[in-house]
DNA sequence: ACGAGATATTTTAAGCTTAAAACAATGGCG
DNA sequence: CGCCATTGTTTTAAGCTTAAAATATCTCGT
């Protein structure tokens, strides 16, 4: 009982059990970082070198693509996980490139709605196949079936997060299949 | 021969198909993008919260904590994979705060060294510590077996994107252990 | 020693990003 | 009705980020 090494433990003290280390999951987000990274700053440049267009612009493009009547600013900046502050800028240089529409809603005149122009559609779609392709290029080096195994390991580190966060992710009712896969984060 | 459907397919035609699509290397990327979005925040805010530092002093100072003489800009960039000319002010803000010490090298004149002082190593070890449990909380939902995987499949997918970029990663002659997992990209 | 080219860093201009505070409009509730 | 908490957006201040141009220094060949 007096016994220093006989330690008992419980629920709570592995918990607090501070000489155990997570090495290996830190170097598993070093690794996810580092790949996010690369892919991210590759397909950055090439935007900028063939379109002259910013990956956040690109974003808010391709989630605008996607939702059928236009977006809110919050709906927008919740999808691209990007602050609140941060797409009053953003969508006012898209809107001056003519690229997109802003209208205050009827009902609530607190509310901005944001949709694509015809031209806007027109760009991104020129854009969006140009993107999927060096994606593809960059992804190369996996089979079919690695990148399976990646979708479900990462779908698992995911939820893994979203628990840890306390986020917990309300399953939409009925969710539209949102057939279009283009780009922007899918929270 | 004539025969439209007869398609004589060589390694060159393969990668010019244009109907090919690619979704599933689209939505592996997004993915990616996801979890690593979700944790980065994640971690920026508590660093924020706790230390009151940004993500990029502290993956800064873990890259000079690694290091055991300090490092120049141009390997500090190179390692943060960031710029150039970012660090500058980075570091500037950094030495202001007492955390780092900046000198100029003896034989050349051009190259900066910087290297955390002793209050800026006792304040990374703090927060080091901390971000390690910050990091295997988020990743706990998921086993050993499963970060071993995921290990595999990203160090492919980071081999890959590298060929596809080109950035022959020249293996050093004889790397050393490198012991110390902390923070920071692992190029 | 000289100059051309290479290397290391800083500066500059533009844009992205966040947290927090400020504003504006809505929807109850007494 | 009138107040108040809530919600949607903008503003503000500070800091990060990049690409490109500018500086400064070094190296090497002649």
């Amino acid at each position: 009982m007096d016994d220093p090494n006989a330690v008992f433990v419980d629920a709570e003290t592995v918990v607090l059990e501070r000489p155990r280390d997570h090495k290996a999951e830190l170097r598993l987000w070093l690794r996810l970082l580092t790949c996010t990274t690369l892919v991210e700053d590759n397909i950055r440049a090439r935007l900028r070198g063939t379109f002259d267009v910013t990956l956040p612009r690109f974003d808010l493009m391709a989630q605008l693509h996607k939702a059928r009547d236009g977006l809110t600013l919050s709906q927008l900046s919740s999808r691209m996980m990007v602050s609140n502050g941060n797409l009053t800028a953003l969508v006012e240089r898209l809107v001056e490139a003519g690229q997109l529409e802003r209208r205050v809603t009827a009902l609530d005149r607190r509310v901005v709605n944001v949709r694509l122009t015809d031209a806007g559609e027109r760009a991104f779609a020129a854009m969006a196949e140009r993107h999927e392709d060096w994606v593809a290029d960059l992804f190369s080096g996996l089979g079919a079936t690695e990148i399976e195994q990646l979708m479900t390991l990462l779908g698992k580190l995911k939820g893994s997060v979203r628990t840890a966060i306390g986020t917990g992710e309300k399953p939409e009712p009925s969710a539209m299949p949102s057939p279009c896969v283009t780009s922007g984060r899918q929270p």
